[in-house]
DNA sequence: TATTAATAGTTATTTCACATAACCATTAAG
DNA sequence: CTTAATGGTTATGTGAAATAACTATTAATA
């Protein structure tokens, strides 16, 4: 009788590492899947040298020509501060333009250049290509599932903020 | 006639801003979810003075006592360096402790002390408790779905990784 | 109207979650 | 026995977030 093939000579006990525990909670297999989307996005926004923030950014200034930073901030959940930067980068490479607001010398105007909003067009379709990859493996309906429940989990969070 | 409570007399436009294109991503309503869960989640592990990852390793040892750093690593898929300042701080509060391998001296087996079975537990239970109040307008058909759902997502890129 | 308060954007700084490179000790392979 | 690989560590860097404090401007109020 041959032994099994020897597993571990090594005394490293290939015992698989159970986090059955954590299995239990819904926000660890939401974290788990959405690392895999993201590291997707990533590798998908590469190619157009965008971030998922400068990716996001630039999409919501493209259907919100004319918005103020702070709308564009607050619409991404992030603070000013950190928008400063993605705009700095956004409008470095002539993807958007910062434009004085006549009636609040205070605000500027965000609106996407002609450049801007061919990368963005390519860049949406490029992912939108990708999650369609990614998501193969579920049906209409469970897509549609899953959706719905995402959005009741957002905005159940939106009340207790 | 009254004007409508001349809604903006300032020139701010309360347009709404529009987030439809990035609607249309699964993943956008996957991060805006999990925001919403990871909040809650540091809200309740605070007590605990837990975070997410120390929280996580800490559950991980207790599920499976013994287990070596680099399978810790592994299954919490994040390298071996940032481990290591994870477990500095829970065996400097006596959460966990770092024993020799005898067979291999290069090894650490780890496990987690009373004490930190103890606080494991009890973060455990708040987590639980928190995250069915979060999911509470999911019934359980829709739960189930959406586990499944994300489970296969998770897997999908795992072959591709 | 003069002063105060609020708002828009910015700078500087910090924290957390992650990654890479390089290194030491030890064990496994050639 | 020399070389490879492995387990853990240190040092360092990056991206995503937050906070505090500042300037310029606009709104509110006394």
């Amino acid at each position: 009788m041959k032994k099994p093939a020897q597993t571990s000579a090594t005394t490293t006990d290939i015992l698989m590492v159970s986090d059955a525990t954590l299995r239990g909670f819904v926000g660890y297999h939401m974290k788990r899947a959405f690392n895999v989307v993201q590291a997707d996005l990533v590798r998908t926004l590469q190619p157009f040298e965008l971030r998922m923030l400068t990716y996001s950014a630039l999409v919501l200034i493209v259907d919100n020509p004319g918005l103020r930073q702070s709308q564009l901030a607050d619409a991404m959940d992030i603070e000013r501060p950190n928008l400063v930067v993605i705009l700095d980068e956004l409008e470095g490479r002539e993807l958007v333009s910062r434009d004085r607001v006549p009636t609040d010398r205070r605000a500027y105007a965000l609106t996407a250049t002609p450049a801007g909003q061919l990368l963005c067009k390519r860049a949406v379709a490029a992912v939108e290509a990708h999650e369609r990859a990614l998501l193969s493996g579920l049906d209409d309906a469970t897509r549609a599932t899953l959706v719905a429940a995402l959005s009741k989990i957002e905005k159940s969070g939106k009340s207790r903020a």
